[in-house]
DNA sequence: ACAACTCGTTCACCTAAGTTAAGAAACGAA
DNA sequence: TTCGTTTCTTAACTTAGGTGAACGAGTTGT
């Protein structure tokens, strides 16, 4: 797992071994049953999570109903919104799978970047990779049909389609599940 | 100009006066006249964005037909994919106004950032603000409907509405524009 | 074993967005 | 100004997604 983790690290700053065991020491790594709920809607939370292993699930719920915005598997990292702006949260993050996650929260990373100013270059160039990443699926999403969406994520993460349930899936595709059940239907008859 | 610029800042960090200097020598302000065009598709750039005043915009062509997918205006920054990734890019940036823009560049950046760490802190806080704020925006964008999201862009951005041409609105809703004016004629038939 | 529940799928019907076409209005260039 | 282009709107028709209901398969709990 540590492994996983400087792999990770190290395509951004490299580290000493002091700075290594000061990560170590902080006691960062936990495993999560699956279903188990990480964050409440109206929660404060200091809190950012990184997958090692397994796959976390962001959802809403809008007149009662679930609606899954994104799904964070091995080495994406998820700051909440609730972090950022220090206001309650809007949303769930629940637990899909048993997973493997490095929790930190904004303490630890404060105290750390102080002592360690990499960290900080580290947070930047991070968040600047994932907002450029974001901004392309979010313009994927725009410019497509919920059919091309669906084949588009067969392209590129079919993984997904296979361990999430598909009611949670359609609604990551912003559709309902039976027009996700139809839509597969259609597409394998043009086939 | 400046004290647009400098006020925006002092809500990350605390400049000192030669920290203004430095950053005012670098001749970053650009006015930019309507319909420029400030990236192609399949360019590769340096060039990150400030918006002071007026607003651009991203979009694709696909099928031959413009897709905007972002409207960028006052106070809102803009550091491209292509820069991130520094792939060529694969959507075109254009004025929709005569602007006034600050043009930062990575050479500049990393120059700057050397010399003044403070701004590696400002960029982190920023990136992750942005990223953040792109987040709800596109869950929004996921959990409502066409007609939802017009009604949403009324409440937020209702100035958007009245200086963006209509049929890059539409598109930036992800619909057609004849949809757009239906729908539009359906919200006043309600009323 | 049985009931209660969840999940994925199918069907029929409804509604809203896509498509194609046409005309009116606004804008720009000569 | 006038011609030509772009932009916006409206209409008629098609199609895909929403909605409500029902069914079978798989789970969970008793």
């Amino acid at each position: 797992m540590k492994d996983i983790l400087f792999d990770f690290i190290s395509k951004y700053v490299s580290l000493t071994e002091d700075e290594k065991n000061a990560l170590l020491s902080l006691d960062l790594f936990h495993t999560v049953k699956k279903g188990t709920v990480l964050l409440e809607e109206g929660q404060k939370t200091q809190d950012s999570y990184f997958v090692l292993k397994g796959c976390i699930r962001v959802y809403y719920i809008l007149d009662g109903e679930e609606r899954t915005t994104a799904f964070y598997t091995e080495l994406d990292a998820l700051t909440p919104h609730c972090v950022i702006n220090k206001a309650p949260s809007d949303y769930y993050i629940s637990c899909v799978e048993d997973s493997i996650l490095l929790i930190s929260n904004t303490d630890m990373s404060v105290e750390v970047n102080s002592k360690f100013p990499k960290f900080d270059v580290m947070c930047r160039m991070l968040s600047e990779e994932l907002l450029a990443k974001q901004q392309m699926v979010f313009d994927e999403f725009k410019t497509s049909s919920p059919e091309q969406r669906y084949l588009n994520l067969l392209q590129k993460r079919p993984d997904l389609i296979q361990r999430v349930p598909q009611h949670q899936l359609a609604s990551y595709l912003g559709i309902q599940p039976q027009s996700l059940s139809r839509l597969k239907a259609r597409i394998l008859k043009k086939k």
